[in-house]
RNA sequence: GGGACCGUGGGGUAGUUUGGUAUCCUACCAGCUUGGGGUGUUGGUAACUUGAGUUCAAAUCUCAACGGUCCCA
């Protein structure tokens, strides 16, 4: 195994397939095969996320993956965003098409004509939905498994609503919902409002989650879109107020991608190879049961059988052709919180030797107050995690005084920033750093750090 | 967008400069052994990315495609 610290990228690229995350030989750039254990890591992750925005009143869908060329153009500033990276269809067996169809690079241009049919009236509004889709994207270059891919595990939710200040309340729903994902994935993270340049094609503003890897390079988590009228004009989405008045609807619109896998892969592992958290590990307890003169098997599938009664995702792990000591090494590799080590020992005063995997050293417990031990071995993990990773973060992020002080930081830089685009690219041209935009979870000012006007808190830093 | 490097059994590699018999580790299969931190041992299976070119002869030289990695904008 790689060394994390020092090379990362290699550390990272090694991890995912050792671990059985995913397999990236398949033969088409940028399109990786999701494995079990990868797979379930995701849909675990999928689950909360569906939990979460069905609670809120946002309702799931699913679209076709084709959009007509017509649709797509409809509003210019979102069709020249995504023209470049666009896969298209324009064969039907051997015919070329009437029409071109893209593989969406994103929903909005598929979704928005139907709105248009859907919304008639005020009663009709708020409509919220979402979907959990696969979208397209060419990426031409240096695609990373999870972080730059060309087929994209993605989340999207859009919604319409009478006004601009009822649009504005969904962006903060958004970002209750933001935080209890963030919370399952023990991932801190920083939000800003992302420059005029750099926003989504069509939006009226970004706002992103970011966080930062151990590489010192920062990776957008989250996004969160308000788009007012710009959407709704050309798509002609329009209900009928109370007093039988024609109005545009405002829209909003929040995406998510397999990159919060990446972000959790990056974030939590060690040298020794992956950490989950306990919410989303497809194995939370993994029984290693050690064998010797006395029947120490029948012992470890009594405790399981405990254990996977009380929901608890356990798993016993009984291969003949391993050694102990192998086993110890694989499931850490695969980041399983906890591991459970049964030998004649354990038998002999009916109890369990209990290791996790964020801490050295082991406990042992009496097979009766097993249960709660392991509950709170999972919660004592989970703080772990999340305090380890909001330290970690802490340290990438550095305010920065100078130009000569950021070129200097391998890390995130924080400096008051003016606004002026001039001043951003002076900084990017000078420190290979870009302007994540604000920070908006942080109210602070000052003078920029380039023309020395006012201005307030930004982050630069190199990006995935 | 520009540039560099790389592609050898499932994974990691030696061999490429100087063209000629493909190395080792790991994994896998069979057996014995072992088991509280990656058991030991014996035997076996398995590879030169693809296409074109140069040549008596190409993993090795040339060109292209595909794929991978990194650096710079």
């Amino acid at each position: 195994m790689e060394n994390r610290k020092e090379n990362f990228s290699q550390w990272y690229n090694e991890i995912i397939e050792t671990a059985g995350m995913i397999d990236k030989r398949y033969p088409v750039k940028g399109m990786n095969i999701w494995m079990p254990y990868g797979l379930k890591i995701s849909q675990q992750l999928d689950t909360f996320i569906r939990k979460y925005c069905d609670s809120s009143g946002i309702n799931e869908v699913s679209f076709p993956l084709l959009i007509t060329r017509g649709q797509l153009a409809v509003e210019f500033e979102h069709l020249k965003g995504f023209e470049g990276q666009v896969f298209w269809v324009t064969k039907g067996g051997t015919d070329q098409l009437e029409e071109d169809m893209s593989l969406r690079p994103t929903s909005e241009s598929a979704m928005y004509p139907m709105f248009s049919l859907w919304i008639r009236t005020h009663g009709d509004l708020p409509l919220k939905i979402y979907q959990i889709v696969n979208v397209y994207r060419y990426e031409t270059k240096h695609t990373r498994a999870f972080l730059r891919d060309r087929e994209i595990h993605f989340f999207e939710a859009h919604t319409a609503h009478e006004s601009f200040e009822d649009a504005e309340k969904e962006i903060e729903e958004y970002l209750s919902i933001w935080k209890e994902v963030a919370r399952v994935m023990c991932v801190p993270y920083i939000i800003h409002r992302r420059p005029e340049w750099d926003k989504f094609p069509g939006a009226r503003y970004s706002n992103a989650v970011d966080t930062v890897m151990p590489s010192g390079r920062t990776l957008q988590l989250a996004t969160l879109h308000q788009y007012a009228e710009n959407f709704s004009k050309p798509y002609e989405i329009t209900y009928s107020d109370e007093n039988g008045e024609k109005k545009f609807v405002h829209q909003t619109t929040y995406g998510m991608s397999s990159r919060l896998i990446g972000a959790m892969v990056g974030i939590h592992g060690d040298d020794k190879g992956l950490i989950l958290p306990p919410d989303l590990a497809p194995v939370q307890v993994v029984i290693v049961p050690i064998p010797s003169g006395t029947d120490t098997f029948s012992y470890a599938k009594k405790i399981y059988e405990m254990i996977l009664a009380s929901g608890i995702r356990v798993r016993l792990d009984d291969r003949d052709s391993y050694t102990p000591g192998y086993k110890y090494n694989d499931w850490e590799m695969r980041g399983v919180p906890i591991r459970i080590e049964i030998g004649e020992r354990e038998v002999g005063s009916s109890s369990v030797t209990l290791v996790l995997r964020t801490e050295k050293g082991r406990k042992k417990v009496e097979s009766s107050k097993l249960l709660d031990a392991i509950n709170e071995s999972l919660n004592l993990i989970r703080e772990h995690m999340t305090s380890k990773a909001i330290e970690q973060l802490g340290s990438m992020l550095k305010d920065s005084l100078s130009l000569d002080d950021m070129v200097k930081w391998n890390g995130a830089s924080q400096a008051a920033w003016c606004g002026k685009k001039d001043c951003a690219d002076e900084i990017e041209a000078k420190t290979e750093k870009i302007c994540l935009g604000y920070r908006l979870d942080i109210e602070k000012s000052g003078e920029c750090i380039v023309c020395g006007n006012h201005g307030k808190l930004a982050t630069f830093s190199r990006t995935y």
